[in-house]
DNA sequence: GTGTTCTAAACTGTATACAGCGCTGTCGAA
DNA sequence: TTCGACAGCGCTGTATACAGTTTAGAACAC
């Protein structure tokens, strides 16, 4: 983390970081010149940085009135939730087949290193972080580039909704709706593609994911009602 | 098409038409001074879109080297191939569900206005655009962009594998393995939609992609044999 | 003839300068 | 009082200029 590299590639960093964030409000625009002085640089640079994001789905470009951040609606959400979906189960499909007996022993000891943090962490930014890894861990064994890419992709464009999403669970204290629900559905996974059962892995892994896109709207609401509070 | 707007889409509408075409060889590093005078604009423009370019997979960008063109290989065709099959067959998924009978009606409709294109159709580009049009129409019954939009770009990035793979069908004139299984699957696929029957449609959806993706390694080294042929 | 080092050209990455467009806010007229 | 026009400002989009780095080529040693 020391010396990021050139500047396009810190300004980059850091804009993705803020668009993840909502740093930017929903359809909010972006005032290029306040951003070259918080970033100190030129708006060269800065400008390349955007426009690698607007191909990556955190901004967009409307000509003449510069660029704005992505809108967050419901819709949107499910979109990606679905996206995920079909990203993981595919993956999950290839792991399967082609994982080796070690990639797999591997991914399931990651599992059992992480399984005391699950509901012992009181930070969720963290508990979401050991999330994502899992599923990107889970995909890993695909051993496909362009999947794991895409969906680390979609996971970073949706990570706002799904700390909300874990802050309103913490909140209810609930704990059967809760973390341990998430430890669970892991193991389960884990289990199924450990033994290769591709049919079970996949229900299990459907089901995983999908519990959560069905209460999308009230989640977004829920969102933009935090999105705004000073923090 | 008249006006293409500011000079970067314009920029960006040929830079990525050359990619998708190979015009870059791969691995090919792309010389920015003669795109400026070949694209008659200045450089700034045209580093904007080369990033976006980068964000989209079409090209790589080495630190203090530039960029170049992505790479072709094997691997990476039968990953987007894969992707494909995850992006489809959810889409899918999902339309069998939500379309309305006349969204399907419609989609059907147009399978029929072109079928008998399907054979009489000379110039291969054309046919492998119908292809894509029918795959994109049926994953846009699920009413999800992003799974469009990102379906689009992976149809793109291997386009030019798939019209390798077209010309060398042609080129066996071995009906049975050509034009006609294309239609016939389509087909397949429409009635099994229009029936509302989920697994049956998945089931021929992904044979007829997976089918493509089998050949990989042969094709890829095909394509290579064709891209420093003189046209 | 081959390998190595040094020099110069070329190219990338960034900053700055400029033109054109859009937006806002005020002033005037209906 | 409200609607519309005009002026001023700010911002975007593009071109150009400059510094640092890489690469290619030539000269020289082995």
């Amino acid at each position: 983390m020391a010396d990021q590299g050139s500047s396009v590639d810190r300004v980059y960093a850091t804009l993705r970081d803020m668009a993840i964030n909502f740093d930017f409000k929903p359809g909010e625009r972006l005032n290029e010149t306040a951003l070259t002085s918080k970033l100190n640089v030129s708006r060269t640079p800065l400008r390349e940085a955007l426009n690698r994001l607007v191909a990556e789905g955190f901004l967009t470009l409307a000509k003449g009135q510069g660029f704005f951040c992505r809108p967050l609606s419901p819709e949107q959400i499910l979109e990606l939730y679905q996206l995920r979906c079909a990203l993981e189960t595919e993956a999950l499909r290839h792991g399967v087949e082609v994982a080796t007996d070690a990639e797999i022993a591997e991914f399931c000891a990651y599992l059992n290193a992480t399984e005391t943090t699950y509901d012992s962490c009181d930070d969720l930014t963290e508990l979401l972080k050991m999330d994502e890894e899992f599923h990107m861990r889970l995909a890993g064994l695909s051993g496909n580039n362009e999947l794991c890419r895409m969906l680390k992709n979609v996971n970073e464009r949706i990570r706002y909704v799904r700390l909300v999403n874990l802050r309103q669970l913490r909140g209810m204290d609930c704990t059967e709706a809760g973390d341990n629900t998430f430890l669970s559905a892991h193991r389960a996974i884990a289990n199924a593609v450990q033994n290769r059962d591709t049919q079970t892995a996949l229900t299990a892994l459907r089901a995983h994911i999908e519990r959560r896109s069905e209460q999308t709207i009230e989640l977004v609401r829920l969102a933009y009602s935090q999105l705004y509070v000073p923090s």
